[in-house]
DNA sequence: CGAATGCATGTTTACGCAAACATTTCGGCG
DNA sequence: CGCCGAAATGTTTGCGTAAACATGCATTCG
């Protein structure tokens, strides 16, 4: 900066009020400094901001896979919103799903350049970590229940597992089976209990539970098993890509889809209209989700009021071709 | 720092050596800074350090979108080999995929505290934007053809689109069609050229090319017509999405995977497995591609010597089940 | 026994920027 | 013609940290 002022023989304090569209600065001088800023290449530097300001304008996101879509979209709106507000992301991976794993991440975030903290993740390992999450930054957490500690914004878990319930039973299915995903994720949890619930509700027998890890792998060999059901005429998956491996593997069995047995699945993802056939689902706002998130980490940052608890997304199902009445 | 200092009876400087385990403090002395650090919940001022020391330990990453698990993927390993060598992630999105919104990208890059930056972008629109890339801060890019300006990590696109040609001819299959990716693209680009040459050096008719946007629908429409080609019994699809979408409108037009019509995808992501039938397709190491961009990156930054151009990552035909002969 | 040595710790300073305050400049008006 | 006030610009200062240098104290050795 002192150099570009010397160029442009003003002050430093001159380049500083340009350089931040300050007004109190003449035509003439503007141009000069923005001349000399040009010629050297000058531009500001944000730690010196920083550390002025004692803000930086970002914000970190703390998870541990992009790897299943929901998670990767929901980081995609987290950036866009943020970066309509100015902010910038930071993400800090969890390499290992321990604990350890995530107290490093908790470490790490501690000497990071953050405002504020997103944590897009299973809350059942954020637990142990609780205490070394630095106080006094703001923390929004996706998909947990701690919502007694951190404002916590998640998809409406149940009332999208009974959507899919309710759509199967008004087609006539006796009952539903279902594949879960894994006992860590509390997203899987909420699924699986309201899939219970709403079985429960109805009076219907609530067939043994099958459980996956969410890849479509895990769901071909839950499928296969179900396949061999003979009173399994519906199945709702807990994502998407479960889903897809359903379908193959009923394909494998000879069970055609949705004549011998409907598949539902949840997530909405891109490719599912594409799926054969084209697959019914629960559709999650991952946009909405990050929209919310970004929003209460900054009011927090801007200490303006925040409503306390669970922020819940609404889900809606959308009928495809996977579904219709069981078999005669 | 200060108060910590104060509380513990000792120097400021001292709390900074205790705070970076330097050596030359008394293990008493060391005792009771740690414990004034924890009472006073005291964290090292990230701005004032990246101040003093002129880095920032972070490295930006300008994307266009997640949406494509080419990009996702990339990402994650990105973020896991730059939290190996002590670097965080600053995402910086380009909102619209336009001349202005690079060069918004790139301004804002400007501002923002990172050391280096690795681009994962059709380089097409990254062209106009050469200008304002603040120079000093190194770049390598993910799928271009700038290495005459800048470092370049790529996938091998030429190499795996010719295994999917030769595999498919090598089949007995007497050509071979094309779903390419969009124009802009240029590993779309690539993958398309290399699938001509290959057809051409074989000898071999070259069908007209189809052309999607990478998504499963746009697949789907391309498979749609090609269904009625008569002529046509093998696709390369450019990437697994569109492989997955032709797949279904083939099953639509009541054409055999892969008795009547044989199809190979590009990418391998994690779904083909599970596709009906389980896809043939080109793997790509993302994870590869993730590593070099960091390494070449951070090199970059330690002023160590760099080899100039592109790497190149290779691929590998993952045979399955979605090709055979073709009918008699 | 005094000086030299080495180690633990303290003090000063600069990193780049912008707020707060100080000074200069210039136009307008009595 | 000189003075006032507002606008333009300059100077000082501190944000939190760590390197460089300074000090003080104990131990050791001639």
């Amino acid at each position: 900066m002192a150099d570009v002022a010397r160029r442009a023989g003003v002050s430093a304090q001159t380049v500083s009020r340009v350089s931040n569209g300050h007004p109190g600065v003449v035509g003439s001088t503007r141009e000069q400094v923005l001349a000399a800023m040009q010629e050297l290449g000058y531009r500001p530097n944000s730690a010196a901001r920083a550390l002025k300001y004692g803000q930086f304008r970002t914000i970190g996101v703390i998870l541990f896979t992009l790897s299943t879509v929901g998670n990767s979209r929901t980081l995609e709106a987290i950036v866009d919103h943020a970066a309509e507000e100015g902010y910038a992301i930071t993400l800090i991976p969890v390499a290992v799903p321990t604990r350890d794993g995530v107290l490093g991440a908790f470490t790490r975030l501690g000497e990071l350049a953050v405002d504020a903290v997103i944590v897009i993740m299973e809350i059942h390992l954020l637990d142990a970590a609780t205490v070394s999450l630095p106080s006094g930054v703001p923390v929004v957490v996706v998909d947990s229940d701690a919502d007694d500690r951190y404002s916590v914004v998640d998809t409406d878990q149940v009332d999208g597992a009974r959507q899919a319930v309710r759509h199967l039973l008004g087609l006539g299915h006796r009952t539903v089976w279902h594949v879960a995903g894994p006992e860590e994720s509390f997203a899987a949890e909420r699924r699986a209990t309201a899939w219970r619930t709403e079985l429960e509700r109805a009076g219907r027998s609530v067939p043994p539970l099958s459980r996956g890890d969410w890849s479509a792998e895990s769901g071909y060999r839950a499928g296969l098993l179900l396949a061999d059901e003979p009173d399994c005429t519906a199945v709702f998956a807990a994502n998407d890509q479960m889903a897809l491996g359903l379908l193959r593997a009923f394909h494998d069995k000879g069970k055609v889809v949705p004549a011998d047995v409907s598949v539902v699945g949840f997530d909405d993802i891109p490719d599912s209209g594409s799926f054969v056939p084209p697959l019914t689902t629960v559709h999650q706002d991952f946009t909405e989700v990050g929209r919310r998130c970004v929003e209460r980490v900054l009011r927090q940052v801007r200490n303006e009021p925040v409503e306390p608890g669970t922020t819940l997304v609404p889900t809606r199902l959308v009928p495809r071709d996977s579904t219709s009445a069981p078999p005669a």
